[in-house]
RNA sequence: GAGCCGUUAGCUCAGUAGGUAGAGCAACUGCCUUUUAAGCAGUGGGCCGCAGGUUCGAAUCCUGCACGGCUCACCA
């Protein structure tokens, strides 16, 4: 961090220290913001601005100067954008340009009051009558053109990312916006936002493994939530109809362009529904939010065209499996063990797993447009209520955008005996050495024992979403700090 | 965890038959009162990711390590 340039600003802070000038000052209150500006008088012509004797004052980073000798232009950034400087001796005095020239650096925080004006090429401009220096910068910003390109450099110091790439900003103001939205639809339909913990005794609610990590005062092992989903079913039982949180979780797996120990995911629970009303609920929030986002329900997603139109498809497992491998494979558990072993898949000598498995690589993974997958088996859904069809079949869908695993819902198992059993079994599981099969969780079978009200519930991964949103192809773009390695 | 690729000035990037390290931006010194990637003249700035090896000589070839990216595996 020791180079010329920054013992250069170091000397002039100590400079404008010994001249009395507080090079960290806060004593300017901006009244305006550069894209107020340039909406409201950005159409005025010449003549309309020189009569306007409105004098605004507005603060943001210095990030570029164009110096001319007696008058010298800038561009200033403020959380809105950029705009226009204009200084001139003659307007500002030939102490206060020198002094201008000589402390204010690129990438310091100023702050100018002036009228406005258009130049010669049409910009509007703030004629700038005073500034004030508020913040002094001590390392210069990244190239002015080309932006912060190294991908290492812009995690690890995200800061320089969103102040020299403005198309970074975008995504995280879109992310957020996306967020309020959801907010939003959700409270229209009368749920109610709740947070459960993210400590918990009991990793549950999704086939994952843990972070662990220790409380001291109570002496006990605790575990980062890999999902809220037995706290908000609780609330369901507590008379908490419609209920969701949106908040992080972790998983202690693997880091890629889709995956982060941490991520956000949006849980739903609503009472009295079904799995097939929550398609339809899931439908409208999507397209909803492709409309605020995208202005339309067709968009690109890198390479790929993605087409939201309502209805969205919906298939079966088994019935496209059948398709794909045959009625012989599918309903022969052998053999269907043998395809999954060739195809170097995991099942654990569990047919749903088998099937599931075979099913995301052959089909799932290549499932575009948005499709609505149902017909989950029952031994990898220990949560989720069986099928009234068919026993080995639970009521579960998984909705598949752009190849990819965006939503999972059920409608709940709320028979406390049926799914006391399950975890047992998720338990034997374990045993056989399935890390990521359920723990028991006695605490919410004594809750579904109270009674939980029919219910389908639904959970969503919000950086998934943003990432097809915002047409990032890897998650560390919607993320402002992803995982990295210590430097 | 495996494979492939990358790491050179504050930033963006060049740099091959191994021969003392370059450009643009940024910085510094001048000139320039409507520019906008402003312009002109000049100057400074480098453990070439780290550690070994080969060689008279390594940014360049070899090995190991670190960090990052992509693909695959696990997963959402």
């Amino acid at each position: 961090m020791e180079n010329e340039q920054f013992e250069q600003r170091k000397e002039k802070l100590d400079e404008l220290r010994s001249l009395g000038v507080n090079p960290f000052a806060n004593n300017f209150k901006p009244e305006h913001v550069a894209r107020e500006l340039i909406s409201g008088y950005g159409e005025m012509s010449e003549e309309e601005l020189s009569s306007l004797e409105d004098v605004f004052s507005l603060a943001g980073r210095v990030v570029a100067v164009r110096d001319f000798g007696k008058s010298l232009f800038m561009h200033i950034s403020d959380r809105t954008g950029r705009i226009q400087g204009y200084i001139k001796k003659d307007v500002i005095g030939e102490d206060e340009l020198k002094f201008f020239k000589k402390f204010v650096d690129l990438g310091d925080i100023l702050g100018i009051k002036g009228t406005l004006f258009k130049t010669r090429t049409g910009e509007l401009t703030v004629n700038v009558s005073e500034f004030s220096l508020l913040t002094k910068s001590l390392h210069p910003l990244p190239e002015k053109w080309h932006g912060l390109k190294d991908v290492e450099l812009r995690y690890r110091q995200r800061y320089l990312d969103l102040i020299s790439n403005p198309e970074v900003k975008e995504i995280f103001l879109t992310r957020s916006r996306v967020v309020k939205l959801i907010r939003e639809f959700m409270d229209q339909r009368d749920y109610v936002e709740v947070e459960t913990p993210i400590l918990n005794q009991i990793a549950g609610g999704a086939a994952a493994k843990p972070f662990e990590t220790f409380h001291n005062a109570l002496s006990m092992d605790l575990y980062l939530r890999i999902a809220p989903e037995l706290f908000l079913k609780r609330l369901v039982v507590g008379g908490i109809e419609r209920v969701y949180e949106i908040g992080r979780t972790f998983r202690n797996e693997g880091i890629s362009t889709q995956h982060n120990p941490e991520f956000t995911i949006m849980e739903l629970y609503e009472a009295y529904a079904t799995y097939e009303d929550l398609m339809e609920l899931i439908e409208e929030l999507l397209c909803y939010l492709a409309t605020e986002i995208k202005g339309s329900l067709n968009f690109e997603y890198g390479d790929l065209n993605i087409d939201m139109t309502r209805p969205w498809k919906r298939i079966n497992i088994l019935n496209s499996l059948r398709e794909t491998i045959g009625e012989e494979v599918l309903s022969d558990e052998k053999k269907l063990f043998e395809k999954a072993d060739s195809m170097g898949l995991e099942h654990h000598g569990m047919w749903g797993k088998a099937v599931t498995e075979i099913f995301e690589i052959l089909i799932g993974d290549h499932l575009m447009d948005p499709t609505f997958v149902y017909g989950f088996p029952l031994d990898v859904s220990p949560l989720a209520r069986t099928s009234e069809q068919d026993p080995k079949i639970t009521d579960r869908f998984e909705l598949y955008i752009a190849g990819r695993e965006m939503a999972n819902a059920f409608s709940e198992l709320n028979d406390p005996i049926d799914q006391k059993e399950r975890f047992q079994k998720q338990l034997e599981l374990k045993e056989r050495g399935d890390e990521e099969a359920h723990q028991m969780d006695e605490d919410y079978v004594t809750a579904l024992e109270h009674g939980m009200p029919p219910a389908a519930g639904a959970g969503i991964g919000i950086d998934r979403l943003i990432m097809l949103l915002t047409n990032s192809l890897s998650i560390r773009e919607v993320i402002f700090f992803p995982h990295l390695r210590p430097e």
